[in-house]
DNA sequence: GTGGTCTAGACCACG
DNA sequence: GTGGTCTAGACCACT
């Protein structure tokens, strides 16, 4: 019998990502970190809508995201299950997607004029909590 | 007297960001790597978008935007300058703001499945190119 | 200037695929054959909503698809235009795709009884409609 | 007297289709490669569902719909059997189809930009697995 | 009950 | 004007 998780996700207002963006990443972070079963049922869209009070459409929409990007199966009339893991991307794209982030996260930080070190330590540490598996 | 400096910038059709936010973040970049002295006066508002060919209400809104933060000096009737190096954001703001890139860039970087020493690495040489000094 | 192609696009309410799906599959035969040049921008949103008689929020999902498997672009406040075309689909992924259409094809279609060769020929014949050009 | 065909048959979880479809098109397929003979008896609706752990509206379902396209006969208070071969639809309803499976495969496999040789060998191989007679 | 699709209409950011 | 997001509510197919 595959158990509902309940499903730790915190909806925040003053977070400048929208929120399926949000639901979307908490989900993607807590697969990647292990806190998530291949297998498990996720709540059901109504369900999670409800529980952070938001449009049902819009857990749909982080649903149809993540199944897009491989993370979920989602099977009609069944649920929303977490996929077993695949490497879906192709080498380019990868590299692409990596260059495109550090050169916006550089144009984020480089204006708060924090040292090196620390903005280094900082990402090591979230990238630490996030990747303690290797490719799939 | 005030040298003119020609700014080199350039605008990328391809790049995600809008082009308010790459002016902003170029000349900002030039501002920390020291490659615009204070002082300086840049193009006008007018002179860059004629130069990088966008709408001067682009221009306006990032040297609005740099003025806000304190880098620029907009001085009526004669010209835009390199603001004399100060502390430009509240300590908390600076966390702030910290704390919502290393979020976005765990976000955006975490699905590729590249190994942590490569990410910092990266992060690593591109926040050197940018930051020569220690603090501000 | 970017020429506002018109969009040859019809949508069949017959048809069983959902409407933003026509439009998604419609979009990217066009590009594939190359009737789309990169670079040219696609009707707006509320445009293409109104020609062809359905809701923006219709379109803009299909947009949205497009753009997430790399075949446009989007910029906000400017329009969709045509992406350049690259490879976003690891090897294994593209395999799995593959095969997947196939087995489901084949479901449909056995059915019918129809000699192989016939089959072939309609799906070479459409195949030789849409790939003209190699892989990017 | 009728042997009850073990009938070999698997529900895949990761599968796209939904159950119900993988019974039909499993048993369809059987039927066409000459697997199960005509008047042979399959199993019962609630014996099917056990084998394959599915809910048993399910099986009914399969059933109903290859009975109503006249693959099977359902004799009450028998069981269900392989109806003699005959043409199961109309000439325009297979024409339909077919193009129906072959714009859908199309959209799906255009984007994955395979060569059209390696596309076509895998459907005539498909094909030749499953379509051993002519016509019916 | 499950997810999927579509419509309608509001509000925001960008140019 | 452009696209992006969210809400609200209806209808469908699948189990």
């Amino acid at each position: 019998m595959t158990r509902r998780t309940p499903l730790m996700l915190q909806i925040v207002t003053g977070d400048p990502r929208p929120i399926a963006r949000q639901i979307v990443d908490g989900i993607r972070r807590q697969i990647v970190a292990g806190e998530l079963e291949v297998g498990a049922a996720l709540p059901s869209v109504r369900g999670l809508a409800q529980q952070l009070a938001v449009n049902p459409n819009t857990v749909a929409k982080a649903y149809n995201e993540l199944s897009a990007e491989g993370w979920l199966d989602t099977r009609a009339g069944l649920g929303v299950f977490i996929a077993t893991p695949r490497q879906r991307l192709s080498e380019s794209e990868r590299a692409r997607r990596l260059e495109e982030a550090v050169q916006r996260f550089i144009g984020d930080v480089i204006a708060l004029d924090y040292p090196a070190d620390e903005v280094l330590e900082r990402i090591s540490y979230e990238l630490g909590k996030c990747v303690p598996r290797k490719t799939a």
